[in-house]
DNA sequence: TCTTGACTTAGAGTTAACTTTAACTGTTAG
DNA sequence: CTAACAGTTAAAGTTAACTCTAAGTCAAGA
């Protein structure tokens, strides 16, 4: 299939419609199409876009900056930089957190062998 | 050190004081003992429990659930089958969003090599 | 003694990220 | 043709987790 409704959309990338209108509406999927009663149509490169969205804030990274990230990505080759630069800079955040992760896991782990 | 104030426990744990008043309140922090003044005074136990409060929000468990288990651990040991499940749920949870995680964390690096 | 500053409380305000409501429109099955 | 349904919008409401304000107390230094 190629073209979805917001009710496929929604199953598909695990998101409630709501919450795809709301990104929508805060910028993050620019230019979804509609059809000709005014009806959202998803298209495989917009579920792309939602993948790498959910990526992002799964990763913690904030709305508002993953909208930066998308508006420099709409620049094109221009902002090519800038935006590689978001990406490795957020590359080292999440292996950052990796490290808390397991640092955490451990202390859990202490917890649980402890028995008190 | 064995006593401190809200300030210098706040700047121990690196959280505002605002938060230890706010986990307090919430009952996150039982027993925390006041000087003839009224004033707060936190000792070692409290920080190692701040700590592990910090842990357990670190890896996801929301306030509510961390005073759920904290209610579990002031029963003692009549409860620490209970407590215990928790932890080792939650450390499935950790074990999971390492993993998540991880995966991410390649998309984000494949996003980088793709140069585009 | 006065004032400064760090604390106290209860309660109001903020922020991010949804989530729901209300009122409406267009499509489809009977 | 009509009822049910899935969508539309703008705007209001919700939740978690803080964060701040206002009004007051107390101890210590000039």
């Amino acid at each position: 299939m190629s073209l979805y409704t917001i009710a496929q959309a929604s199953e598909e990338v695990d998101l409630t419609p709501y919450t795809l209108r709301y990104y929508e509406k805060e910028g993050l999927l620019p230019n979804v199409r509609k059809d000709s009663a005014g009806r959202r149509q998803y298209h495989n490169d917009d579920l792309q876009i939602i993948g790498f969205i959910k990526c992002l804030k799964g990763t913690g990274m904030s709305l508002k900056q993953i909208k930066e990230y998308g508006d420099l990505y709409e620049q094109g080759k221009a902002k090519f930089k800038e935006r590689n630069a978001m990406l490795e800079e957020h590359r080292e955040k999440i292996l950052q957190e990796i490290k808390t992760q397991k640092k955490y896991l451990k202390m859990v782990e202490a917890k649980i062998e402890m028995k008190i």
